[in-house]
DNA sequence: CTGTTAGCGCATTCAA
DNA sequence: TTGAATGCGCTAACAG
């Protein structure tokens, strides 16, 4: 019973027709109008007049009679497992610097810890997106999808004969990791995985753990040690797996996540576990808020500015319908030692 | 030159008309079929073949021809002025939670640091929203645009009369620290704020320095130090305003969002300040990185979850066209106390 | 139960 | 330079 509302009318919408008929015009001048296609077509006379009934009728075009028309939304849609991971707003950062106003980008988020389902791409084809844009998908269902709009994968190892891939070079980055921590003494490590068993993160594990152990190193048990992408969350996984990991000798445990590494750090505080001179931890990801943790922490950095950049601009020349030479880029990390690792005292 | 992708072929677009022609029946079943409308309508051997040939055909509803011909599209849009915040993933959160499976939530994403522009606004209309949730606007531009959609304003203090609005308890919150902060002591305080000028950012510091002044505080120049919600950027402008707080006594800086404030930890850390001893700091979220953070952070949460909840509620029940009896709801936050603030040495 | 038909609002022919 | 006509693919009302 709020009366100042102005509430929404159904039906009241203003159409092109309304405006026609305002301007004295027909709806193929106004259309002409507001698609800036004017020139030479509509005399200054009546673009004039079509744009104070526009703006006097508070006419907005119908995108969706638009793309009906036209045959395409000019829309972009990304798909993300996991949008509460701050590491998202980087790639997205990166892809809205590219496209600016051309297109529009819709985020498809999922669920929590749920990876982009094939009813997720389903849904989002539906909208007659110029093209999609996939994060770390990991199943087999986007050939099912192939075909239906172009489409780039983002942090999708192992499915760049699928389609044109932008990924993170996942393997470099866990020799430097590997490097930093057998040189301080390590041997004994336990891993926090995400639980969205996803690529990247599969890949993430295997390439360090299997370095780690070529190098003398081991993995003890519990080893399927997961949780999603929380801090509170982590926290809790890391606590019921110490005490036996704490058992077997871990000296450093090693995350998927920054996010879930700063769970451990809550958690190895709760437990009166100093870092990192009773236990180290690292991670991927190197978020900006993980030089300020409590310790600081080392992390592999995952160029995710770079990541969004590059997808867009290879969704954009498949737009274009260019030929693309290159349909699979690598940005590599660096890794950033900071005070969470360290010689192990025992 | 990748032969073995599937690459997308324009025009070969299944249609519901193919459907029907493969399936021997016609496009109206085809529709009933697809929208679940079925029951009582198609009979069980039709709803089959027609199932069977959208399998063999790969098809999928042209969402943009259907929203046309039902004059409304099952998609709910969200303006945020700043997705870089984690602060919205808790708000995106609440949202998806209440929409479900019911409406797709596309997220529009103004650039970094910049509020939702009538520009948004308009290009956010013409996809036909069922509605439209604003955050954190702070122009009365809002007002061309009502009676267009459905709109919930979401942290919007100040325009309860424009449109329906879920707020945070600002003045509450702005009570309990400085209650906190004027029994530690403190009395000089810096205050960093966030550049997008919003209404509900103004408000966090009129609330909180007009209550500190008011108890015999004061707020020392620079008092117009400003950054964006990043952590550099927040560092940077600390370190910056420093020199000439220290000079006027400030003991205590209070920053308008945690992630500020973390930049500000970490200004501090590179000017060797010890938190609290020599600088007190304190903040608005409360994200869950705040209490892992070097020291841990003194904050005020602002319930973000609650916030998405309530925002899309009430979203449903306008569209539903229910009479919505209550317009404006506030939900408070608490304090949590950490390390970061403490008694002033000097 | 099923098929036919008439728009939805716009962009784009094609004539004038 | 302009307007009338056609169709984008689908849904809903209707007639069968």
């Amino acid at each position: 019973m709020n009366p100042e509302y102005v509430r929404h009318k159904p039906g009241t919408r203003v159409t092109a027709t309304m405006v026609a008929k305002h301007a004295g015009v027909s709806v193929a001048t106004v259309s002409l109008v507001v698609n800036d296609k004017f020139r030479g077509r509509v005399s200054p006379a009546n673009v004039a007049k079509v744009r104070e009934s526009i703006a006097e009728l508070g006419y907005v075009v119908d995108r969706v009679a638009s793309s009906l028309s036209k045959g395409s939304s000019d829309l972009i849609i990304l798909i993300a497992p996991d949008i509460s991971n701050p590491y998202f707003a980087g790639v997205i950062a990166g892809i809205k610097e590219v496209l600016a106003d051309r297109y529009q980008l819709l985020l498809s988020v999922t669920d929590g810890g749920e990876l982009p389902r094939a009813q997720e791409i389903k849904a989002s084809l539906e909208f007659r997106p110029s093209a999609l844009l996939i994060f770390a998908p990991n199943e087999s269902f986007v050939l099912d999808v192939r075909g239906h709009a172009p489409m780039v994968l983002i942090d999708a190892p192992g499915m760049e004969h699928v389609a044109p891939t932008i990924n993170i070079g996942i393997d470099s980055s866990a020799h430097l990791l590997r490097n930093h921590l057998m040189e301080l003494g390590h041997r004994s490590f336990g891993y926090l995985d995400s639980v969205t068993g996803s690529r990247t993160f599969t890949l993430r594990r295997e390439a360090l753990m299997g370095e780690l152990i070529a190098s003398g190193g081991r993995e003890p048990s519990p080893t399927d040690v997961q949780s999603v992408v929380e801090v509170d969350a982590a926290c809790q996984a890391f606590l019921t797996a110490w005490p036996q990991w704490d058992a077997e000798g871990v000296t450093c445990v090693i995350c998927a996540t920054d996010i879930q590494a700063y769970g451990v750090i809550k958690g190895a505080r709760e437990l009166g576990l100093r870092i990192p001179e009773d236990l180290s931890v690292a991670s991927f990801d190197n978020l900006s808020y993980s030089s300020i943790s409590s310790p600081a922490l080392t992390s592999v950095e995952l160029p995710s500015i770079d990541l969004g950049r590059a997808a867009a601009t290879h969704a954009l020349a498949l737009i274009e319908g260019d030929e693309v030479a290159v349909t699979h880029q690598v940005f590599a990390g660096e890794l950033y030692v900071r005070e969470s690792t360290g010689r192990p005292s025992r």
